[in-house]
DNA sequence: GGCACAGTGTCAGGCCACTGATATAACGTA
DNA sequence: TACGTTATATCAGTGGCCTGACACTGTGCC
């Protein structure tokens, strides 16, 4: 498979794959999709996927706990997406939802104590993975790579037509 | 609430979570997130989603036609999902689907005279993404972040316990 | 008080992606 | 011929993620 090597040796691009594997889009999609697909591996052995492995870790990181949209901003995704989630999470006993005090409409989750003992060790076989790839590079090729992409993703956000991006991402109520 | 009061002087985003934002997983997955984010905006247009545009993409690069297990390796999706697609595709009347000559279980898909015409289309739009992408940074920069993902993915790839990878993706048959 | 507005939570519908299981077609070998 | 292997396609189920729509709470403004 991935027949790099496709004959004539100039680097251009041939024409065997000509238009997917020089993208460069392709090559962050294949470290992503390999570094999801390790994570995933991993994590099915202590029955997590990976939205709720990051919702949990989020949650550890909070003291006071969290409600279901302020959960949904810290692991970038929809409110409506967070709600499954937690609802999948609630339903394994990892954590629980009760209403605000000030809020009755907010349900702030917090862990319980099998959730945070799950999340330990959950989180001790993410690390692994992402320590497989820090071991890959040396501490100049890490920052370098970090550096290479935040620029590209900053240029993909900026030339944002439409000044709507605010609304999916409201800011804390503060 | 985020005012971790993280007194630090370090000029970083300081609302961060101790331990989210400084793992190099995290950049690539924002990176990914920004660019299918992207392009998912823009093939809105044409109604289409980015898997749909990627199978397209790859039919239009075989003159033959490929089967639905040939476009998953392509796609590097599993049989399952490229079924789902394929049936989006062919309900849309991009694509067609008939039985092979020579093996009379295989599907072979091909695009269609509107197929042909919207994947041009579709593809000029994601080539613009892409190129916001290229061209934020310059030529040296683009083949080190090139090399230092596909370094990523190998290290990640790489440290394979199982030898089971083969099975998801076999060889073309040939 | 009444009313718009922002923030929150959830349902409905659709697509993508995976695992697991089933069915069929062609090819190999005994 | 019978059998097992390989490759293919698909169904069923689960989960994540999105858009669109709706309902409710709390605040501020008139």
């Amino acid at each position: 498979m991935t027949d790099t090597s496709s004959g004539s040796g100039t680097d251009g691009p041939a024409q065997a794959p000509p238009d997917l594997h020089d993208r460069l889009g392709h090559a962050i999609k294949r470290a992503e999709q390999a570094l999801i697909g390790e994570k995933t591996r991993v994590l099915r052995t202590v029955d997590l996927t990976v939205p709720q492995y990051v919702a949990l870790l989020v949650l550890q990181q909070s003291t006071t706990g969290l409600s279901g949209a302020q959960l949904a901003r810290a692991c970038m995704v929809t409110p409506q997406t967070m709600t499954t989630v937690l609802a999948n999470l609630e339903h394994k006993g990892l954590i629980t939802r009760e209403t605000s005090s000030v809020h009755r409409k907010v349900l702030v989750a917090t862990l319980t104590r099998s959730g945070r003992t799950l999340t330990r060790k959950a989180d001790t076989l993410a690390r692994a993975v992402e320590q497989r790839l820090a071991d890959a590079l040396d501490t100049t090729e890490q920052a370098q790579l970090r550096h290479l992409l935040e620029r590209s993703t900053a240029a993909l956000r900026d030339t944002d037509p439409t000044p709507a991006r605010a609304a999916r991402h409201p800011e804390e109520p503060r």
